[in-house]
Parts: C-alpha cells; structure tokens; sequence
DNA sequence: AAGTGGTCTAGACCACCGC
DNA sequence: CGGTGGTCTAGACCACTTG
C-alpha cells in the first residue's frame, strides 16, 4: 500500500469516528504533512480522492472542512452497445432502420444551431432479439466524415467512438413508457417500461451528436461503483 | 488558464485530429515535459484527466497510448431526496410506512450475512405526491445506533449521510414495472414505468446498508455531466 | 535488462478570499 | 493583509512488464 492510500485511509477513519464530524475544519495541509512525516504533495493526493469523492470540501483561506454529505459521487461507465451485448455472453446482430440528411427540422431540441444534420435509426440486438434502439443525430459540420460513413455495415455508436473523440458528455438517464419507435422496433408491449438514456457530446464547446439509446427495461440494468477503499 | 489545462486541450487536438489516431503510441513523459518545456508532474497531471476519462491507457514499460475507446466514464450524484425535490422547486413531504427489526429473514439478496437487520419502508412527496419510496435495510451489527434512531421524525436517507459515513457505494440502475409496494404506495397504475435505484454501501469492506429507492418514471430524470474541458 | 509509468520529496511562487 | 489551497519545478527512487 503506498503512502498517500495509507493517509487516506487513516483520514476515512477520522471521518467515521466523529473524530472530525461533519462541518469540522481539519488540519491544514502543512500541518497534516509534518504529523504524518510526509510532503505536502502526499497530503494533497490523499484529499483530492476524498474531495472528489465528496467526503471533503476545500476553500481558500477557510481550510478543508468535513462535508455535510448532500450528494455522493460515483462514476459511471457506458460502453460501446456491441460489448455490452458481447459482455452479457449474448450474440451481437445489428440492423440500420433509416438515415437520412436534413437540416434543423431533425433537431427538435434545438441542440445544434440549425446546422446540418445526418439522422440515423438502427437496431442492436442480442441473441437475436432487440436490445437497444438507436436514434442518433449527428452535426455534419462538425464531423463531415459522418456524411459518407456507410451506417449499414457499423452502427453510429461504434464508428463515432472509433473515429470522434470527444471532450465532454451529458448524459440523461430515465425510465419511459415506449415511443412510438419502441413501439415497432424493439418488440415491447405498451405497458412495459423501456430504459432510456439520452446523450450529447461536444467537442471543445461544438455539438457532436445527440443520441436517444433504448432498451427494454426488464433487459437491462447499469451498474456503477465507486470508492472501493 | 494553467499549463496542464493548456497542455490537456493541446493533447486532445492531436487526438481529435488523428495527428495521434487510436492505438498510436505517445511520446513518453519525459519527451512530452521537454517539448512542452514543463516538468514532468505537469505532464503527468494532464495525462492523468485523459485517462480518467477514458480517451488515454497506461502501462508501464509499454507506454501511453490513445485509447480504443470502449466505454467512456461520466459522473453520476445521487443527492439526499429531500435536496432532490427542493432543488426541483417542490416542496418535500416525508412518512414513514413500516418500521421492524429482524435477522436473515429480511435478506433476501443475502448480503448480509445473517446480521441483526431493521428494515425501513417509507415516502418521500414532492408537492404533496409521491416521488420516491425507499425500502431500505440496515445492517445494525454496523450500525448499532440506527436501533434507536426515529425514523417517523427523519428519513434513513438522511439519517444516514448525516451519521454515518462510508467508502464504498455499489448502485444499479434499471427501469422497470411496478412492484406491490409501488402500486400501493407510488401511485402509479401497473402499467407505468418506475425508475428503480438499488445502492449498497460498505464502510471498508462491511455492508452498512442496501436500499431499494423506486420513483414514478414520468416524474424522474438523472442527468450526469463529464469531461467539460 | 532496461525503459516506462508510479510515487514521493522539498521547495517555490501564485491566487483567492476571509479576517 | 495574511493564510490557505492551487500550481509548478527538478529531482530521486521504485515497481512493473515487455522486448
């Protein structure tokens, strides 16, 4: 175990302990340094985990202080749809429904500015059946290779993630009563619950793509972990 | 803007711009901090946000390359229900349901290990309708306290990120049809889909506690944010 | 065996913000 | 204004793992 995991657990303990209970300011970084006969540099790395964790809350001048715990923090992880599928044991089969190019009257939300657009609706399935139905929009001006990519031999998801870095992604996550796509293409009743996750990625501020990723919900779950120390 | 924002921004150009396309082995460290003329902890912390979010891998000896992307990480919160419903600008209700103490019998899942259990059912309003029902075990072996605590006066939920702290959080994510308990106490007809949280906490290895927390899916959104940069 | 990333140090200076 | 966290440096040594 090295220093810094050492520290941070030690600083969990005092944490639990109500040795320093919620809205307690701690030592300083300094100080914390010369008890534990380390660096200053080591007592950082050892808060930074417990501050991105949400543990701790820092501010100039005022110290570190204890969190009232309002949220806690865990990451989660969405894969390509074709792992997923291939993680669960299952066959992976993939089906394009529809692209076509247009303009802002594709882009319902208003998310891209008017720019043209490439929409693509395609099916993955596992072992045979629907597991996820992709509803994509893709900015043509931001990615002029989406304009000739050949979407019915790889889906959006996998030739974007190939080809398109991206810097940063919001993610919506909801459970909904199946659209009218749903519906027809991934073989659910009305009454069954689909889950849907919708994403956005831009790249340095420009819109990339909008996708809306449904899965029928008694199929499919996310799972997500975080601390683990 | 510091050097490792300035250096971070640079390096995901060459990504974008397949100047370093997928699998391309980077320059190490040392090359990176000369030609960026910073030192190598400056290196090091710009690399190090680029492999948090999934777009660098690292091995030893073997180098830093550019991810094959599979899965891209993002950050998930889940705040305290009642901070939840304020911040939607609803005003909260709470009441507790059931209340008792037992052994195995309540675990099913079998996480606990046969531990002295008190098992929490109860509501949380929004507006005066239901917004979250959580039904919720507590493994009092951990947690000796939660014995006593009162939880017609306060919500486990917040009962517990106020007293008690932990290091390691599992949650799963799904959509799915209403159980007994829903259609009772959510208000949803059987054929709505409900957003189901599942969290399991540990505090350094012991499971303090598993919650079940299930919201009317046309009323429930999460929304995570990455990257940024 | 050697080269890479991973950890740690001891120090400097800066920027913000509460006193 | 002063004290805190935030950034950065130049160096050392270690540990892993691949060629």
């Amino acid at each position: 175990m090295h220093r810094y995991q050492a520290i941070r657990a030690e600083l969990l303990r005092r944490i639990n302990n109500q040795t320093w209970p919620a809205g307690h300011v701690i030592p300083h970084e300094e100080e914390l340094a010369t008890s534990f006969g380390v660096a200053r540099g080591t007592i950082r790395r050892a808060l930074g985990s417990l501050v991105d964790a949400g543990l701790l809350e820092r501010k100039r001048r005022a110290g570190t202080r204890v969190a009232r715990p309002t949220a806690h923090a865990s990451t989660l992880r969405i894969a390509v749809v074709r792992h997923e599928v291939e993680a669960r044991g299952g066959s992976y089969g993939y089906r394009l429904i529809e692209s076509r190019e247009g303009g802002g009257e594709l882009d319902a939300g208003g998310r891209f500015g008017g720019a043209a657009l490439r929409r693509v609706l395609c099916l993955h399935c596992c072992d045979g059946s629907p597991f996820q139905l992709e509803d994509r929009l893709l900015n043509l001006a931001a990615i002029p290779a989406a304009r000739e990519a050949n979407f019915a031999a790889i889906s959006p998801n996998e030739w974007l993630v190939a080809e398109q870095p991206y810097s940063a992604v919001r993610t919506v996550l909801r459970a909904a009563a199946p659209s009218a796509d749903d519906l027809v293409h991934l073989a659910v009743g009305a009454s069954q619950p689909v889950f849907v996750i919708e994403r956005q990625t831009r790249l340095l501020g420009e819109p990339l793509t909008w996708a809306r990723l449904s899965h029928p919900g008694a199929a499919f779950e996310i799972v997500t972990e975080a601390g683990g120390y």
